[in-house]
DNA sequence: TTGAAAGCGCTAACAT
DNA sequence: ATGTTAGCGCTTTCAA
């Protein structure tokens, strides 16, 4: 079925059909109608790749995700497919683990004259975001921020999360605490670091000895158990994201049998649903997924139009207290 | 970049260009050499769009995804944009829950001329099945087998792995027995409750109690409070899936304060990565997620050159035996 | 083997 | 407001 066969079916030209099925073209009604009754009838629609062919871009957004591992990039991939798909756009799913280098895949990504790539705590090296800009590629950061002038980010409010959390855990009485970091070189885990440690600081403490967990399970593992062997062990642990919480949790609870809430508190980040599991009851600071990830949709629909439009946008979250940190003891006077 | 750049640069035409870049094609290699430089030199690789709109195939792979709260969907989501995107191949992914109808996505994504379409325990509705034996779209279905002539299937050996599990409780000592099915109209739940079922009865036992915990986290607690709350309550559940078993497990332990694996054995299917850990300890059938990825897209291969090449293919898997089940008593004689 | 030329299905100037 | 025409970047006859 194409244009042509609705035309003849229609009795008009086919730029006739054409016009009829874009939005603001000038066409009467009556045509318009007849065109659409005959489309319905054939159960035409426009082709989009061909459409695509002339006004160079696809309909498609390119959607890069490292880290499946994590619930919360997964609950953010499941909404923003279906987010796009309510607004009309496609998601085309590459992978961009550190391992296997994304550079490849993304450089035939961008073959599809996508409308926007999307990056689910990514980073984008300089060659290829120079690419997205020649290719005038709107490029948005998801959960991470880029040094890179002219592309877009969502990001929760880092800082703050971090500074709540720090307050959580001096108002539970802890003094001897300790950071479970995640991949150093992404802007997410330098915020909440910098953030939590000058609060401490602020608070007359020392800053939190510091492990590297690199934001996986079995790296968390690893760093939790460094951690707690220590002779001067921490009493409280504030991990990056949930994933490596809940790793945290395991050991320290199975292999070390520490009792978490009481001999050891330990906070997570994102509010992944399994963090609220009795098992875990994991006190975490919860990030609103599903706004950003409507933030998301929103840009892009924006830089649609708009190409040069790009933004930045901190969401704000939230402190969830769940017993695996010990509860806020009354101030002494 | 175009062809009729590269043909200038190498001073060729620009079907010669074409033909360089066309694996079967007659082209001398001295000018092929010669093209393949100048593309080199001016950064030019064919548009995927452009080509596609003549031989009528995308390169891009439809992927429908259903229930992504279960890891083994997810793992074999990331597997699969690996797999596809070393075969050459885009991955287009589509919402498919039960409840966001998934008809008119899967109509949009049939426009873009996929070379496949691949279903990840999702079920087709034979109106759609139609449509995709129209346009000439080879169909695959991931851990589920449909009624629908001309698709393929990949699946575990369900049969096998639920007389698998029967054969370990048996062995435990266990004879009040339940089952907590998936959505009942899947294949893979029906083969599992049919085979599980059938040992049960061929060793003397009645059938086992069954409740519904539709494959969700939520389904399943309210199932096994209804089930655990019973009179005649089992002592051995097997659930259709880790996810559920999971959620089984935490209820069990935490609102019922069962000793799960002494006083009630829990069995899952998947063996997802959480059921390795050391809170869960979940006995499980384990699914070989990554040979099944490898079949899925070997089949996509052979159904691009061979339309008609539909296959349906049983992986084996294997029981995982962990603590949540009772150890395996030395049979009296 | 190679180049010229005719589309693939559509959009957008250009006429009318 | 509508039809005619010229492409978008590529593949594929058809001649040479």
């Amino acid at each position: 079925m194409t244009a042509l066969d609705v035309a003849r079916e229609a009795g008009v030209s086919q730029s006739a059909v054409s016009r009829a099925f874009t939005p603001g073209a000038s066409v009467s009604e009556k045509t318009r109608t007849r065109v659409l009754a005959a489309a319905e009838k054939l159960g035409y629609r426009p082709n989009p790749l061909a459409r695509s062919l002339m006004h160079g871009r696809s309909g498609i957004v390119g959607v890069g995700v490292g880290n499946m591992e994590n619930p919360f990039f997964v609950r953010t991939l499941e909404l923003l497919a279906t987010a796009l798909d309510a607004a009309g756009l496609r998601l085309m799913l590459f992978p961009a683990t550190r391992d296997h280098d994304a550079e490849p895949s993304l450089q035939e990504v961008l073959h599809y004259r996508i409308d926007a790539l999307v990056l689910l705590s990514v980073n984008l090296s300089s060659n290829l975001a120079d690419q997205c800009r020649k290719a005038r590629v709107p490029v948005i950061h998801f959960n991470r921020t880029s040094a890179d002038a002219g592309t877009s980010s969502i990001i929760g409010d880092n800082a703050a999360g971090a500074r709540t959390i720090a307050a959580h855990l001096l108002a539970g009485g802890h003094r001897a605490m300790a950071y479970m970091a995640g991949t150093p070189d992404s802007s997410t885990n330098r915020q909440r670091e910098e953030a939590f440690t000058a609060a401490l600081l602020s608070a007359g403490l020392p800053a939190p000895i510091i492990e590297h967990g690199h934001f996986t399970h079995e790296g968390a593992m690893a760093a939790t158990r460094r951690l707690l062997l220590r002779e001067d062990r921490p009493d409280a642990l504030f991990c990056a994201n949930d994933t490596m919480a809940l790793a945290a949790i395991s050991v320290a609870r199975h292999e070390l049998g520490l009792d978490v809430g009481r001999e050891i508190s330990i906070v997570g980040y994102d509010d992944v649903p399994m963090a609220a599991w009795p098992g875990f009851a994991l006190t975490t600071f919860s990030q609103p997924c599903e706004g950003m990830v409507a933030r998301t949709v929103e840009m892009i629909e924006a830089l649609r139009r708009e190409p040069e439009s790009h933004a930045h946008h901190v969401a704000q979250g939230a402190l969830v207290v769940r017993s695996s940190t010990r509860p806020v003891v009354a101030r002494a006077r």
